[in-house]
DNA sequence: ATAGGGTTAG
């Protein structure tokens, strides 16, 4: 049994004894606050580096020194890196705890693995380790992240049966992982069962609800879920306000976007650039690009520091107004600064090649990406295949479909309209159809396209067959 | 320690 310090005497031996059990404590902590901050900095060589030197001081590493570190290592992408912890916990007798193995859990879904993840999840039930509710929810946020929202239901079932109470971030997770995946409306109805059951809403809850009803285009149900926020006695917050802002730029209604911007800066809240970087966007996508690059002036001005996220606004600029050589600069002034650019940072790129009518550069990036193993271009492959479409090489963007691993509304839309465009009516209907019968949305105007196009070249009748196969192949998905 | 906002394509 341990003798708490502030009970024992000063000067007895007991107390000695304490007192370097408490100094042996502090430093620990002390070592745990470092490697916290440098895995916060993504310096994880510093962060071991500070281990090594603690133990040469006599301070031990413990338990949370390591969770910490596989938290890092799993930020940066190394989940392999992390797993091996485990083997040196064992080496330095140190048990892993439920923190460790949920940490890890999380990581492996991160980092696409997820099934690492369940088999972690299944070795900790192994190593007689109980799962906690975290484990769950973070199991749960996985499916929801991965889109498989059947397992996550499944995972909310699991809950109940092994008896643990659902917290309110499960709620949360629950609710958010249904709007992601498509389920807005279900979202909703679970929201007001909760609630009729007892449940009360935290802020980040109604933030979940209205980003969710924004992005799907239900303004009127977001507004009357922000009134029910500051009703329930809340103030909005940071986000809240960028959600809605970016919501009203959606819907075209600029000068409201801009009013939600004025209310922001009074309170505080642009301090980030979150705010700002959804006003360039906006600007962009609306062709604005002079207001944009004044605006971007204006922000570096105000001593924002540059993050991955507003340096890919700054790039999708420079390529939006052709300067692509500021563009590859910058390619390299981001990881001169630490960062690393990320999937959206060369699709912006490769699509701004694209746009200038350098296929081959946008080719060559491309191919630069899969060595980098950032796999999931499906949005900078479409770009590509547009990019052919435009440049008269349709041929070569229809052998790149079929290399594809993955195609969405994008990819269809893009080809079926350049195929019109080439009155290539009878190969855009059957890549239309194949579109739809694969459950898939394609844009109503590249659906009429065809149609249209084959009625006016003559195909009247296969037009007519066209239209029943399309609403046959709808009523079937309902 | 794990949940919510900003950046990409038709």
């Amino acid at each position: 049994m341990q003798i708490s310090p502030v009970l024992v005497k000063p000067g007895g031996v007991q107390s000695k004894f304490s007192e370097e059990r408490m100094v042996g404590k502090l430093s620990t902590r002390l070592l745990n606050i470092c490697v916290v901050s440098f895995c916060k900095a993504r310096q994880l060589d510093k962060a071991e580096s500070v281990i090594i030197d603690a133990v040469r001081l006599g301070i031990r590493p413990n338990v949370v020194t390591y969770n910490e570190l596989i938290v890092g290592y799993c930020r940066l992408s190394s989940f392999e890196s992390a797993y091996s912890l485990l083997q040196r916990m064992r080496e330095a007798r140190i048990n892993p705890d439920v923190v460790t193995y949920n940490s890890l859990i999380s990581g492996a879904a991160r980092n696409c693995l997820l099934s690492k993840s369940l088999d972690l999840f299944e070795e900790m039930l192994q190593r007689g380790m109980a799962p906690d509710i975290w484990s769950f929810n973070t199991l749960m946020h996985c499916f929801f992240e991965l889109g498989r929202p059947e397992e996550a239901n499944q995972v909310f079932r699991d809950i109940i049966l092994h008896g643990l109470s659902p917290c309110p971030a499960t709620f949360n997770i629950m609710i958010n992982g249904l709007c992601k995946n498509g389920y807005t409306s279900n979202a909703l109805m679970l929201f007001r069962n909760l609630q009729r059951h007892g449940f009360v809403p935290e802020l980040i809850t109604y933030n979940i609800l209205i980003n969710g009803l924004c992005k799907v285009g239900r303004l009127g149900a977001a507004r009357r879920m922000l009134k029910e926020l500051s009703a329930s006695g809340y103030l909005p917050n940071a986000i809240t306000y960028t959600t809605v802002m970016k919501c009203c730029f959606r819907s075209r209604r600029f000068q409201q976007g801009l009013e939600i911007l004025q209310e922001m800066r009074h309170k505080g809240y642009t301090f980030d650039g979150f705010a700002d970087c959804t006003v360039v966007g906006a600007l962009i996508k609306g062709g604005r690009i002079k207001e944009a690059t004044n605006y971007m002036d204006q922000m570096m001005r105000n001593g924002i520091k540059h993050d991955l996220a507003s340096y890919n606004t700054l790039m999708n600029l420079y390529c939006k107004v052709g300067k692509l050589e500021d563009a590859y600069q910058l390619l390299d002034e981001i990881e001169e600064g630490g960062l690393e650019c990320d999937e959206y940072t060369h699709t912006i790129l490769i699509d701004g090649l694209c746009k200038a009518g350098n296929i081959e550069g946008a080719q060559q990036h491309m191919k630069h990406m899969n060595v980098l193993g950032l796999k999931s271009h499906l949005v900078a492959s479409n770009c590509v295949v547009d990019g052919l479409c435009k440049a008269g090489q349709i041929d070569n963007a229809l052998k790149m479909f079929e290399s594809m691993e993955m195609r969405d509304s994008f990819t269809y839309s893009s080809l079926v309209h350049n195929l019109c465009k080439a009155r290539r009516y009878h190969c855009a209907s059957k890549l239309l159809l194949g579109c739809i019968n694969s459950g898939m949305k394609i844009l109503r105007s590249a659906q009429w396209a065809v149609i249209d196009g084959l009625q006016y070249s003559g195909f009247q009748k296969e037009a007519r067959k066209l239209k029943s196969k399309i609403r046959l192949a709808q009523m079937v998905q309902c």
